[in-house]
DNA sequence: CTAATTAGTGTATTATATACACAGTTAAAG
DNA sequence: CTTTAACTGTGTATATAATACACTAATTAG
């Protein structure tokens, strides 16, 4: 009964390719990373893939490679985004990917990176930090949502890229001027980056759904729906009435500015917190500044 | 060239099992979430599996599976929760489980939710809002890094169990004197949830990796030299003078509670960023009540 | 030209999820 | 007590994916 699982064959190969998997621990597929394997997927990120003279030339890049993955995972969601869809969409054969990149994961890791796309660029003057960290969240959360397969990979130890490492350079800017330490710049940015990402999940969410051709009605039932089983629920006395006086669920962008008492709406619920935060930065900044 | 890798044969089969797979969109395997997604992945989640009354009764309990499930991934992470290393677990095949569970998707989201705990009872008199949800946001941090498997599921529109709603349960509590609308209450608990799981993936990495028999020392080197490619990078200037002014990397738990010159730790940090968010929401909690 | 080296292909292997049919079990109904 | 519908756990089969490996054709250094 007990099936003999163990041992993956590790045939020895010639110290040639030395770039494939790696075989510290259990070496769990993808969402490892200890420091062997983070340090081999940062590697493999940043390995800039030198050409060698003797052969044929091959017919693709790896850019070629990374925007098929990203194209296939804007249409269909990551789970559409296996070897074989890209390499149909390109043409090739799902070995012909082997080529450009190791394994799947290395793939993975450059596509991420590369949908990252890099921060809009500030153009015109410094409006204060405040107002440039506000562009710099809106950005990054308009990003996200654009491209909803981001949250569905674990940020946790992926190696960072180029573009990843643009995004935290261009946060440090907007607060360069500010006065904080660096250690202090390094901390605000993980605030604002913690806020960002942790709490756009439902826009995330949304935007996912859209994409799959769910209507804001559809969706925004369906959530109502699975947090709504709270109320009347007696473990959960506090939440049971708050969902139960919210008449509706969540409300779509707005089409009128009024603030009425109408229910904020995603975005203004991101906002609102967007500017709790930033005021606890601003409190932070001015009392380093009455020092 | 061009491979013949279309038509994927979709064989009818009988009406029987109308809980297999959903046919919707492209239909994504894990991962998706639109509306009729989320809604199954609700309803089984909080379905009461009523026993039925004629065949023999089963050994296990979804309980008893789910903690196998837990089990597994606590030992070796995400990658190794198979249906098949969770039935070998229970002394079972791995056809067993899905008398428990429809599919690997339907475990999980219980799995999750089990592995969420509840939060921790208010032990004595409360100590104002501020206290209480620091308390709340450290445990929910510490419950994150104990399962560090739960970071590697995109929480995106999955569906939200019991335990979910506890904690959020739980976070209302602490506010619930603090003289905040219900919508605003809401949307606090957003912010603080949002920075606390946006925020904490570098102590989650390391927690994982720990768990995996990394030294502090190893995982901090490869973080380190991961983030460290910025420097002297032209394009990240800010950062890179950060980084390289920054002697060392990440300094583990402070023996000493001196805060002089060194670095803050990943908990300092975590802290930091913690108290700017509450002076935020602080701020806007006392401009309530100067109304 | 010749040999080394590489690109893309084709095929085989392995891991996983899961459909389906079967055998033994149990309790409700006759 | 028998019958039998409804179930449980098992065994087997299938589909999907990743990827190892061997092969052919291409290409260029010498």
């Amino acid at each position: 009964m007990a099936e003999r699982t163990g041992q993956k064959d590790r045939k020895s190969r010639g110290a040639k390719s030395a770039r494939s998997r790696g075989d510290g621990p259990p070496a769990a597929t993808r969402t490892a990373s200890d420091g062997e394997e983070l340090r081999k997927r940062s590697e493999l990120l940043w390995d800039a893939q030198l050409r060698p003279s003797r052969g044929p030339k091959p017919t693709l890049s790896r850019e070629d490679v990374v925007r098929a993955a990203i194209s296939v995972a804007d249409g269909d969601g990551l789970a559409a985004l296996t070897m074989h869809a890209v390499a149909e969409r390109l043409g090739f054969t799902t070995m012909a990917l082997y080529r450009y990149f190791p394994n799947k994961e290395a793939l993975i890791d450059a596509s991420v990176d590369a949908a990252l796309g890099t921060p809009p660029q500030r153009s015109g003057p410094l409006e204060g930090w405040r107002q440039e960290v506000k562009h710099w969240a809106y950005a990054k959360r308009a990003m996200l949502c654009a491209r909803p397969w981001l949250a569905e990979l674990p940020f946790v130890a992926a190696p960072h890229g180029p573009n990843w490492l643009s995004w935290h350079e261009a946060f440090l800017q907007t607060i360069a001027d500010a006065g904080l330490s660096p250690e202090d710049m390094m901390d605000v940015l993980s605030v604002v980056h913690g806020y960002v990402s942790g709490s756009s999940d439902t826009a995330i969410s949304l935007a996912r759904a859209r994409s799959r051709g769910s209507s804001f009605e559809e969706w925004a039932q369906a959530v109502s729906a699975d947090l709504c089983r709270a109320i009347n629920d007696p473990r959960y006395p506090i939440l049971s009435a708050i969902l139960s006086s919210q008449s509706g669920g969540i409300s779509e962008a707005s089409p009128l500015p009024a603030r009425g008492g109408r229910p904020r709406t995603l975005d203004e619920s991101f906002d609102f917190g967007l500017e709790r935060v930033l005021d606890g930065i601003q409190r932070y900044i001015d009392s380093l500044k009455a020092l």
